[in-house]
DNA sequence: GCACAACTTCGATGGGCGTCGTATTATCGG
DNA sequence: CCGATAATACGACGCCCATCGAAGTTGTGC
């Protein structure tokens, strides 16, 4: 009985009503974690895990992914193989008014000081 | 000669346009760093160094003090022995729109989940 | 000038987390 | 049933940072 691992099927969701301001601001304050938001924003649709340009590798960025659900971030379910990923965007207005908002927005624009 | 030290009086402060976002958001990821932005929020008004109510001996208040002073949160300045500190709330909102505030609404309110 | 109070600086320590490679599971196409 | 593809689980490793105590600096008041 080697326990059930990934189960391939539903995927657990927390209620954003669980979810601490700690957990959301651990959540943005990685660069590639941010990076991923930030890409999701644009994009405005939902992405499969493999489609991110980020500059880690594969098992890395599942457990970037596993936090930014944990979170509450980012809402996942599965297409075959494929793991869709998209924006929580509603529910975290109104869990943290304006903060992600406040994320995408910073990321978008001049996020970086004077270095371009 | 052994380098000029803190000089005792004037402390420099970044221009907010020199602030990256990441910098931001490491200083206000931190939860002793949020407990002193938020009661600077709620004061409004200024606060010496010693006046805060963190879990933390005083060596490490300062360090988190030039963290935040650093990333443009606060402003300080001596008068006498003492240091005052206030928000930089205003140049924060034109740097990072709804950002400074978001936290800070986040953190007034219920930012833990179900926990008291 | 001296003691005291407020804060800083320095060096050391410990824990957490981001990172990776490898092995494993799940799904789809022949 | 077999291979290929997509993603996860599992340790292990290294670094960064929050933390502290002790010593130092600056200013106040007597």
């Amino acid at each position: 009985m080697p326990r059930p691992r990934a189960a391939g099927r539903t995927i657990a969701h927390p209620n954003l009503s669980a979810v601490s301001l700690q957990q959301v601001l651990d959540a943005l304050v990685d660069p590639v974690r941010r990076a991923v938001v930030t890409q999701l924003g644009r994009a405005g649709e939902e992405i499969s895990c493999g489609s991110f340009d980020v500059p880690v590798s594969v098992s890395t960025l599942t457990h970037h992914f596993n936090v930014l659900r944990e979170a509450g971030v980012i809402r996942q379910y599965y297409v075959g193989t494929t793991k869709m990923n998209a924006l929580r965007s509603e529910e975290m207005q109104e869990r943290f008014p304006g903060l992600l908002s406040a994320v995408l927005a910073a990321s978008g624009s001049d996020a970086q000081p004077t270095e371009a």
